[in-house]
DNA sequence: ATGGTATATTTGAATAGCCAAACTTTTCAT
DNA sequence: ATGAAAAGTTTGGCTATTCAAATATACCAT
């Protein structure tokens, strides 16, 4: 097996996944999502949007309601779901600990979102959570690694792992 | 701007990469490298790597020297070896830290080995280096997070992480 | 019911990267 | 130097995703 090849492989491809989250990002903040509504939000043309939409309802990720109002499936929901999740637990781990500015985390998030496995997904969770529990390890650890690599004074009663780790959580649980 | 359409503004494209990396691999290997030998490696046609090779020419990653064979030109040099030097930064982070099995951690690292910014690759390096250092806390919190997670026993005379990045640290300083 | 606007779809073109198959060029042994 | 094998290139086709522009459909007010 060719590794190298295994990139077109995956479940949704970039786009996809982001026609995916956009509808569900549009019906959760206007309550519907339309074709023209999608190629707004994502700017690109009614066209393209049309061909791709049609695409993803035939491949089962999306539905119509009877007045042409999108819906996505079971399968939609679920996989924008975790392309989500995927999203902010690496924006979480690039900002909260390598300390990668806002930027710069949320274009490397987006772009490796839906390429990595569940189980990394999972894993990197279950890090950050680790970092934040109870456990004072964790904090013992970071505060040392970012004064030893002057990334930035720690101080964990406002500190950006911790919000953006609570944020995961939060996230994962309602979506749980 | 928006953030999506990062995903295929890259300095090189996933294929691309891949083909530098295979033409330093063989120079190293075997001694030479002609574009039957890369189609040969990569399992493509020879016609797919005559196009891919040429286009790689013409962008200034490879040149030929007077036996046709390929050489990889300065910047084709400093791209191979970033990309291939992120794949090992992340395999030993997916592997060494997070417990991710080699082949899914090797599907994983490649797939976003060409995606992650400079700085990420920097940063998770730091990181890395840091969790073996001399400092106490490193040792101390990954124990402590293994423990909770029941990932696996943490026995530092012989652990995972430490190989793994033990390696990316011969590997940087071999190219710096 | 007639026209105007909003919405949706189709068509034709572009890019990237792969394949198969045909064709050309190089190399090398006799 | 001739002809076979090896190496390299070209051509045409495929998929995915975008665009622009043309077309079609629906919706709504007068």
């Amino acid at each position: 097996m060719d590794v190298w090849r295994e990139f077109e492989h995956n479940e949704i491809t970039h786009s996809g996944a982001h026609y995916l989250m956009t509808v569900q990002q549009l019906i959760e903040d206007q309550g519907y999502a339309r074709v023209s509504d999608v190629a707004r939000e994502m700017h690109i043309t009614p066209g393209s949007a049309s061909i791709m939409i049609k695409s993803l309802r035939e491949k089962g990720y999306l539905e119509e309601d009877r007045n042409r109002f999108l819906l996505l499936s079971e399968e939609g929901n679920r996989l924008a779901q975790s392309v989500w999740s995927h999203r902010q637990i690496l924006i979480a781990f690039l900002k909260g600990v390598l300390h990668i500015d806002a930027e710069q985390a949320e274009i490397d998030a987006c772009k490796i979102e839906h390429l990595i496995s569940t189980k990394t997904g999972e894993r990197l969770l279950l890090f950050l959570q680790f970092l934040l529990s109870d456990d004072p390890h964790g904090k013992a650890f970071l505060k040392s690694y970012w004064d030893a690599n002057v990334l930035s004074i720690c101080d964990f009663e406002s500190c950006a792992v911790c919000e953006e780790v609570g944020e995961c959580l939060v996230i994962r649980s309602e979506s749980a």
